[in-house]
DNA sequence: TATTGTTATACTCTATAACTATA
DNA sequence: TATAGTTATAGAGTATAACAATA
């Protein structure tokens, strides 16, 4: 019966349990950060440029995994929400542009916080601290 | 130094091993199913409609956990591609539309096969037998 | 009323290519 | 030559809203 199509040996490939997990990760975080107004790439933008002041968009490039184009598009919005400025500091290298939060940036940055622990007790919720810890080596194995 | 920016803190937040696990898995399918032209997504149909003839848009939005209108999309690039095809038999439900596979469908399907055996051999390498079925039950927990 | 398929629309993410300025 | 930033462009994925046909 087609009703009782399921993924079958699909279910046995891990690629696409990670692409589930992460599909139903995705779906919370939007649905709980709508009133934010912002993504997971983005609060990963303010987090990373509160607590490392001055960075450049390399760095964030490097530390989201992200293209540099997709890198500028995602600084870009955050700039015209007056949410990331660059700064006017002296840079010992002239090609690079540091950016830090505003002050609107940082409070949001602040509000965000809350909303983030929630996300993150949503989704720890279903394990126990030492399956947490092998979750969490586990899949650092993937990208590292 | 702004060189040494990582995630810091947000290494902590399982959210983001997922988001980075499963870009990393998504950018080594895209690398190696680019000469077979197919997306992840796009190889799932393929799979699932040659092992459930007949099935409806409704059960691909199901199984592959998006929306109904994203499968439409989806479907429609594969039937234009002349990979899926409807089918004309009789079914109880009028509303539901069946699809099966082409001869291009179920050929480019059989190709893929090795491609997806390759990949999930990749992303297996660096886990024991052990961890897979470990990682497979605790993902699991997340999306259902 | 609910479900299936459909279209229109929009936004995010991602990446490539080509360019400028600087190292 | 290599790196940082930039722009233009394009494709994939996701979702919402509104509609028609059918159950």
């Amino acid at each position: 019966m087609a009703s009782e199509v399921t993924l079958g040996e699909l279910d046995s490939i891990l690629g696409l349990r990670i692409r589930r997990a992460h599909g139903a990760v995705q779906r919370h975080f939007t649905d709980h950060f709508a009133e934010l107004g912002l993504t997971q790439k983005q609060v990963s933008v303010l987090w990373l440029a509160g607590n490392h002041p001055g960075l450049a968009q390399t760095d964030l490039a490097r530390a989201l995994d992200t293209d540099r184009a997709t890198t500028m598009a995602l600084v870009h919005g955050l700039e015209k929400r007056g949410l990331l400025a660059r700064t006017a500091s002296s840079q010992p290298d002239r090609r690079r542009i540091a950016f830090q939060l505003t002050a609107d940036g940082a409070r949001l940055l602040e509000r965000s916080r809350a909303a983030i622990a929630a996300h993150e007790a949503w989704l720890a919720a279903r394990f126990t601290s030492d399956e947490l810890v092998q979750l969490h080596a586990l899949l650092a194995r993937i990208y590292r």
